[in-house]
DNA sequence: GAGGTCAATGTAAGCGCTTACATATTTTCA
DNA sequence: TGAAAATATGTAAGCGCTTACATTGACCTC
């Protein structure tokens, strides 16, 4: 009952021609391909002319249906649109690249319920391991992979206060410090630009780092001015707009992320409100757009690409089966660049 | 002979174990899986419930095996760093989505023999078929590409002469239009900031379409000041730099694409010269940074997400059999923001 | 009511690889 | 020099699916 072979059909070679070419078994030949340590050097060569010859390459399928692994892991991330996670991402891939894994990326709109399709999918394409950016998703799909025994590692965010393993650094902390410098300039009315919160816990925790500061010199959280927008310039724009027809009006506005910031100062000028005259406005990340806005962008610079270089080393580590024991946490820096000045007004700047 | 299941091993159910549980065979779970049409109510229900009870999710390789097809696109892209390619791919994976297509993405940091190694790569795992950027690559890989029956489709170029099937415009022609818009405010001194030529076809035909420009209005395209390198801001400040040290210093600089111009753009303010007044800078793509800029960016709109989504619905019919008989030119425009004015000392400027 | 059609389901043969175990060959050293 | 140890290669059993073909039974039609 065999599968009658088309004449029209493909048919590539298998691992059995190249095995028959080179007069050896199917078993040494993929050893050569998978360990050629432990192959004669002559039936080595043998073996890899009839390789060439053949044009012959593994079927990947047949290859993870055996070895029960595939040398590849999946990557999520919120999306692909601004740089924010291309840098990390980009060096994650590269550092995977030298220990022959292979990375499949998708992005999911920073949307939860995509997102948790796109994890049953990598893992049903055999993802050996999965990156996965911030902790907040339902215990169901962490039970999920746990069934599966898909080794994951959260990056984006360090919370010593959840068990699971980590990379990246403390966003409550890193924005607490810029709110700080931004407070000691004497700005006392701060408007809030953040991502939404649902299903983004980096953004909770640095909104949380601005209340932090907030209280730290006395002042009330609640009167911070806040918007809630998905991650876009013209959303920050927007956001900008909104908050300077309040009253009063901020001197400050804090954004949870460059885009944001960005989309800000330019609606900040469009407005002709000079920046930081009339308003100081900071980031958060220092991606590239944070230097070519003007003023450049006092931001947080994140450490993308040591971020993702660790995180796929890490990651290989627990799919070889060996975790690594604790979270890591990473230093950010802050930015001090020219948007952010004294409130308008202030000694300094009379 | 049985491979031995240590106990701590993992144990997935497998379709065996549904159909058990349902009391079918086999070959109903699969058919109530990939075409449920063919099953009974009852029937599907049944196995439904059991798929659920179980956590049941079909694995991937054993299906790409036995199917001989793995409903997987990949692609290669030169970067994921900057936004050039990134919102083009997300058009393109949200469409394939819509056929229920996984799209892996690679990316090759412009090097050619990196882009070989990660199509094979991705023809070893199985791609019903790729999306490559231009056409400039060895014989030799696009003989591979045939002998393994992969549609290929390549996009961000659009030229007639070559018979691979493509979508783009036609970046020779759309720069030529940039060219003729600069040569028409009279700048005669001209300088290129190009990507490097190597591998690079869309940067050829865009300094050739300067080199049209220029000769249509009788100018020596070889008296054009011409720096090859490779895309980045810093790259692009670097250039103008070393351009502005010639004598006589162009009063017009066509870059090669947005992130070269923003890096002039920022350089030539660094070096205190009016843009445009002392010099006019262009780009090409019209991403995000073009408007962050200041002055804004004069460049060339093109259309990448449409490219991405019509690319995903091509590639989809080529892997389903229904080749698209021709290539598909997409129309880009002009966008002429501040960084263009007349040439210094111009009779419109004094 | 015999023969034919059609729909629903079952049977079982692979898909192309890896790897445990068996076998053959060479090396080692008491 | 011979037995044990190490090394190189072969044998063949699956891995978990899909699907061609076989079977079954319900329903028509003349």
């Amino acid at each position: 009952m065999s599968r009658k072979n088309k004449e029209s059909e493909h048919n590539l070679p298998t691992l059995a021609d190249v095995a028959t070419r080179a007069g050896v078994s199917t078993a040494t030949v993929s050893r050569c391909l998978n360990s050629p340590g432990q192959v004669q050097q002559g039936t080595r060569d043998r073996v890899m002319a009839a390789v060439q010859d053949l044009g012959y390459s593994p079927n990947f399928g047949a290859r993870a249906l055996a070895a029960r692994r595939t040398k590849t892991i999946g990557a999520i991330i919120p999306t692909m649109e601004n740089a924010i996670f291309a840098r990390a991402i980009q060096a994650f891939q590269e550092e995977l690249h030298k220990s022959g894994v292979t990375l499949l990326v998708s992005s999911s709109s920073y949307r939860q319920d995509v997102e948790e399709d796109q994890i049953r999918t990598l893992v049903a394409r055999g993802a050996d391991g999965l990156l996965l950016i911030g902790h907040d998703r339902s215990p169901a799909i962490y039970q999920f992979l746990a069934n599966r025994g898909v080794p994951v590692l959260i990056c984006w965010a360090y919370d010593p206060s959840v068990a699971r393993l980590s990379i990246g650094f403390d966003n409550r902390r890193a924005m607490a410090g810029l709110a700080a410098e931004v407070l000691a300039l004497g700005h006392r009315n701060i408007g809030i630009i953040s991502a939404e919160f649902e299903g983004n816990d980096r953004a909770r925790a640095r909104v949380s780092g601005v209340q932090d500061a907030m209280r730290a010199q006395g002042l009330d959280p609640t009167t911070a001015d806040l918007i809630e927008t998905p991650y876009s310039i013209e959303n920050g724009a927007n956001a900008l707009r909104e908050m300077m027809q309040n009253s009063p009006r901020p001197s400050a506005v804090i954004c949870g992320n460059d885009v944001l910031a960005v989309g800000a100062v330019q609606m900040a000028r469009a407005l002709g409100l000079a920046v930081p005259g009339d308003v100081s406005i900071t980031g958060f990340d220092d991606i590239e757009l944070a230097r070519v806005v003007d003023p450049p962008l006092t931001t947080v610079h994140v450490p993308h690409r040591d971020m993702g270089r660790q995180a796929a080393r890490l990651l290989v580590d627990m799919v070889a089966g060996h975790p690594a024991r604790d979270s890591v946490l990473l230093e950010t820096n802050l930015c001090l660049r020219g948007t952010l000045g004294p409130p308008p007004g202030s000694v300094a700047d009379s």
